[in-house]
RNA sequence: GGCGCCAUCGUCUAGCGGCCCAGGACGUCGCCCUCUCAAGGCGAAGAUCGCGGGUUCGAAUCCCGCUGGCGCUACCA
């Protein structure tokens, strides 16, 4: 183990879509943890995953950790001595690392098509058989792999785990966990794009960046036995583990955008406060002590106990996270409330795209303000003679209120890429194009009289337009 | 299904063998303050400490079993 050697600490999200509370409260524990230990936090992105890339995301990553005063001490922004910090940077790394397990027999080439995979973990759910590779693969004579290679049929390479065996690792939360390697799979560790999966990358990467501890969510325990093999098959030490519990719904599920606003997005445009969202964080998981229920980052620092932390999910509580950010706000001299309001409620790029939408149907600059609330309001709540369009049930409106947000939930965030979805669903439902529009526009708005539907949706934002619709779900799925 | 993790009021948690017929906070309810609504003050309801066995003079606290919840079970992280 590494016992004296200097803390580094690292959080690794990946640039997929919207910058996630999960990944806010990690990056917050691995803060302190580096703060109050002398030590070095770093930002690496894990890039590998190039089917659900998303361009912006990286950039909407850094801006929402820099909100909330998580500023990180190496990273592909600011640089240091460990770079380069992106996983897409370092793929002669893992290739290099792969080949020498190859070579040492630890992992080999499998070149079994999806199709097969596929087919022989059905065939394995009807045996009632756990589902793992069969290590086809394995058993091939080098012939036969050189004859594959020539004809260049695609491959990944997966890790030999050793069978039979046992793999047993510390959680510095926990203590000893253990796991049977009949239930430890051969990993993919190459992907057959030359891209590697999290499991090699992190290993790699963690290694190579010296990292200390691994503080990271309870979902990874399972697969830790996998990094531990790896870190053995390498002849690397590995770091500690501390794994943290996950954020849960109200229903105690994993707490997910269907159930629960996850992005951070959001909750900048809503109006929380980083230091309120940050406050609240620290007090799930109870790492805090006992009597102290407001504190701000630099005495979390001082105080937060990663021993104390209470292992049951917290449900993330959205009712005492607003109580929590009505305390702050009302803290807050009104000269300073004067200026975060304007600068995200009243922000002059926000107006500036209102104006527009708005100019076209005034007569007075006052109306101006009955025709833009919507875009100023927390929550509007159309009563069911505004959003329910004539001849329809409520059911029937419901069901497609729940399509309206998966489809937008999965859509681009502009106009053609609206209107397209919007059309979609029109036509696979049957709707009349103009009621699904009427539809959103009554739950995006409250009214059935609205500036241009998409345009507002627009500036308005996809993260705050999902909530609007979520809301809405909510609230009349209760009322019945 | 298999494997793993977890288990105190609706929610976040305190408790780490006697101080607990379990404390605080959010939420809920009531009262006060008050032109309204908030905020604030005061108070109430709310947990047989998931269940069953042990260990012990004594268990929410230790052990075992059960049950339940959650996670993983991808060429996603």
């Amino acid at each position: 183990m590494m016992n004296d050697t200097p803390i580094r600490v690292r959080i690794a999200p990946s640039p997929t879509g919207d910058p996630h509370v999960g990944t806010a409260y990690i990056a917050l524990l691995n803060y302190l943890f580096a703060r109050q230990r002398h030590g070095r936090f770093i930002l690496r992105i894990e890039d590998t995953d190039r089917t659900r890339f998303v361009e912006t995301s990286e950039q909407m990553i850094f801006e929402s950790l820099r909100w909330l005063g998580l500023a990180w001490d190496e990273g592909p922004d600011v640089g240091g001595g460990y770079g380069p910090y992106r996983q897409s940077e370092r793929t002669e790394l893992y290739r290099a690392a792969v080949l020498r397990l190859q070579e040492s027999g630890k992992a080999y080439r499998c070149f079994c098509t999806p199709e097969r995979l596929e087919a022989m973990r059905k065939q394995q759910a009807a045996a009632k058989q756990p589902p793992r590779y069969d290590r086809t693969c394995l058993q091939l004579s080098p012939a036969q792999v050189s004859e594959n290679l020539a004809r260049q049929v695609p491959f990944v390479v997966r890790m030999a785990v050793p069978q039979p065996g046992e793999t047993t690792f510390r959680d510095e939360l926990r203590g000893e966990i253990r796991f049977d390697h009949a239930n430890v799979d051969d990993q993919v560790l190459l992907k057959s794009d030359g891209y590697p999966t999290y499991h090699l990358a992190n290993v790699v990467d963690d290694h190579a960046m010296e990292i200390s501890d691994v503080i990271r969510a309870e979902e990874w325990i399972s697969s830790t036995p996998k990094h531990v093999l790896l870190y053995q098959a390498f002849g690397w030490p590995a770091p500690r583990f501390w794994h943290m519990p996950l954020l849960r719904n109200p229903d105690k599920s994993k707490i997910s955008k269907r159930k629960n606003p996850v992005s951070l997005i959001y909750y900048r445009q809503a109006g929380f406060l980083p230091a309120a969202l940050i406050n609240f964080l620290g007090l799930l998981g109870g790492g805090m002590p006992a009597d102290l229920e407001q504190f701000n980052l630099a005495e979390m620092a001082e105080k937060f106990q990663f021993e104390r932390i209470s292992l049951g999910g917290p449900v993330f509580d959205l009712e005492k996270l607003r109580w929590l950010n009505g305390v702050y706000l009302r803290a807050l001299p009104p000269e300073t409330l004067l200026g975060e309001l304007r600068e995200n409620v009243f922000g002059e790029s926000y107006l500036r795209q209102i104006v527009p939408l708005v100019q076209e149907r005034i007569e007075t600059l006052a109306q101006a303000a009955d025709l833009a609330d919507f875009f100023f309001r927390d929550e509007v709540a159309p009563p069911p003679e505004v959003y329910l369009p004539k001849k329809r049930s409520k059911e029937e409106t419901l069901k497609m209120s729940s399509e309206l947000l998966a489809g937008l939930e999965a859509s681009d965030w502009t106009h053609p890429a609206l209107e397209k979805t919007l059309r979609d669903l029109a036509e696979q439902s049957g709707w009349p194009a103009k009621e699904v529009f009427m539809l959103f526009r009554a739950i995006l708005t409250g009214k059935t009289a609205s500036p241009p539907l998409l345009e507002s949706a627009l500036v308005f934002g996809k993260a705050r337009t999902l909530d609007r619709l979520r809301r809405f779900l909510e609230r009349e799925k209760a009322r019945k």
